[in-house]
DNA sequence: ATAGGGTTAG
């Protein structure tokens, strides 16, 4: 087929479109297409320049494959191209949203030295990658040197710190940032008041969350739906559904409110109806067999065997990057799992009945355990022909049907998503974890954990305690141990879930002593226990009382065994 | 170009 070929300008916009539109083989075959162009025509008008390999740069990180934009970053540099600063903020800002942060500090360091000012934005990716990746001590010290470098924090900074801070179990330091900020007058946006009253939300201090949003309001900051759903989330999970009247008095401005409660009501007349009533315990897949039909999800064989397969590079002492080549001459790239960017979020339109609203009710729904009215739920928006749901009401959907063993409805939830183009995200990817998990299939959890990494994929600490979790359950210590330092090796923090978990299967195991390394390493590593550590310390501290009972016992039976090996 | 709702431990 002929086609109008395009000049260098032509094929820049069309690579950069593609690439922005997360379209790796489209701007891969432009590329292929721009080389083959530039030699045939024997013109140096035609040729791939800095900005060409920024662009594809850009849609490697966006497709989740930041392992081989740095592939392809290396050999740039080594060919004498020139990064600018397009090319070193898409890499650090691929390397952060991957938490990779190894490689962006490094880059950062690289961009510096080469006289490059980096400013706020840049500055709020490493601090959020930063603190996603569970590294409180780092991210300060960061904030510290974006300071000094004169580098102005804006409102993001300070909500990306406070976000942070809370998330790392120190929710103090995040109050207190916060109401300085807020008697400051500064840098408080209406985010902030939804970071914070999330917190108090999940604290359960609903009192003083509604008291917030108040506060929220008499500052003229709209109170949005995602404020909403998490204090209609909070009060659910109490059972205090009465606070809803409340939340109606507090926030007057807008028709928001009113409109999440009509829509409530309609819904639940409707749910009146009789529904059908499907579940089973069916295996979320099939437990006979091979394991093609997970993988048929994860990823195929065939593709995991050409990605691992080595197509030889030609010698081309002219191509900038041998390695961008080879990708562009692969016929079947295997498709990575998930991209960078989490499950799409719907915008909130007050006025209409939106998919966001259905997602606020079913997480109420669910959190209650009310599964029967979250499927009712679905049920409804199907028959009004609904079908671009996003990742986030499937994903609520099955780890409800999984954390309650209806692993069957779980796969239907996960095949009407593939029937529906909505693309799985990392979240997803957890969910089915912790089903295999539940379903006693911790040895499918590590292959998936093998394939991610063998497809450059990247994994979050949720997906990390996730595993972790799964095999240690299933009485796989070693392999527990194995992901525990594989995370802290890949740059994140074991975070207060982490430790916990550790702690907790390493008791139930009967590992007392290698339960309580874990509880040494956690008070070492400034990680702060919580609740949920008093409810495994006791359990361990009742074992360790036990062993000791039972030490003592043989002691005095026999006497003249000399017990060196007591635990301390 | 950067931040907040869903997914992890008892």
């Amino acid at each position: 087929m002929k086609r109008f070929k395009f000049d260098t300008w032509g094929y820049h916009i069309c690579i950069h479109g593609f690439g922005c539109w997360g379209d790796l083989d489209a701007a891969l075959s432009l590329f292929k297409e721009m080389k083959e162009q530039s030699s045939v025509s024997g013109s140096s008008s035609i040729g791939p320049d800095i900005c060409t390999f920024n662009s594809l740069i850009h849609v490697l990180c966006l497709v989740g494959r930041a392992k081989d934009a740095l592939i392809v970053w290396d050999e740039l540099k080594a060919s004498g191209h020139e990064p600018d600063n397009s090319t070193y903020r898409i890499l650090i800002q691929g390397c952060c949203k991957s938490y990779r942060m190894d490689d962006a500090m490094r880059i950062f360091g690289e961009m510096q030295y080469n006289g490059f000012v980096p400013d706020t934005i840049l500055y709020n990716s490493l601090l959020d990658g930063t603190l996603k990746a569970r590294k409180v001590t780092e991210a300060c010290q960061l904030f510290e040197n974006m300071v000094q470098e004169g580098v102005r924090a804006s409102c993001w900074t300070y909500n990306i710190l406070i976000d942070g801070l809370f998330r790392n179990g120190r929710a103090e330091a995040g109050f207190t940032l916060f109401c300085y900020l807020k008697k400051k007058g500064q840098f408080v946006d209406a985010i902030t008041f939804s970071i914070v009253v999330l917190q108090l939300c999940r604290e359960g201090k609903l009192e003083g969350a509604v008291k917030l949003v108040e506060e929220m309001e008499t500052r003229g900051f709209s109170v949005d739906l995602v404020t909403i759903s998490s204090l209609l989330i909070g009060f659910h999970k109490q059972g205090r559904w009465d606070w809803k009247e409340k939340l109606m008095k507090h926030v007057r401005e807008g028709n928001l409110v009113p409109n999440v409660l009509r829509w409530n009501a309609g819904v639940e007349a409707s749910l009146k109806r009789p529904q059908s009533k499907d579940k089973d315990y069916t295996p979320m897949f099939p437990s006979k067999g091979s394991f093609l039909d997970i993988m048929s999800m994860v990823g195929s064989e065939e593709d995991v065997a050409r990605a691992e397969e080595v197509t030889p590079i030609e010698d081309d002492p002219w191509s900038s990057s041998p390695y961008m080549d080879h990708l562009a001459e692969q016929s079947n790239r295997p498709k990575p799992l998930f991209a960078l960017a989490r499950g799409q979020r719907v915008e909130a339109k007050p006025d209409s009945f939106d998919i966001d609203m259905m997602n606020t009710f079913l997480s109420i729904y669910l959190s209650k355990g009310d599964l029967s009215l979250a499927c009712k739920l679905f049920e409804i928006f199907n028959e009004m022909g609904v079908t671009d749901l996003t990742s986030y009401t499937y994903n609520s959907m099955m780890s409800s049907f999984v954390k309650k063993g209806y692993f069957k409805t779980a796969r239907g939830v996960v095949d009407q998503m593939g029937e529906n183009f909505c693309e799985a995200d990392i979240a997803t990817y957890n969910v089915i974890i912790q089903g295999l998990g539940k379903m006693g299939r911790a040895d499918l959890a590590s292959t998936v954990l093998d394939r991610l990494t063998k497809q450059g994929g990247y994994l979050d600490i949720v997906m990390y305690n996730t595993l972790i979790n799964a095999v240690g359950k299933a009485n796989r210590l070693d392999e527990a141990t194995q992901l525990f330092d594989h995370m802290k090796s890949n740059g994140i923090n074991p975070d207060v879930v982490s430790y916990n978990t550790m702690i907790e299967v390493n008791s139930k195991a009967g590992k007392l002593k290698e339960a309580y390394k874990y509880l040494r390493m956690m008070l070492d590593a400034n990680c702060l226990p919580n609740h949920v550590t008093d409810t495994i310390l006791d359990y361990l501290g009742k074992e360790m009382e036990k062993s000791r009972f039972k030490k003592a016992s043989f002691v005095r039976n026999k006497p003249n065994n000399d017990s060196s090996s007591s635990p301390s």
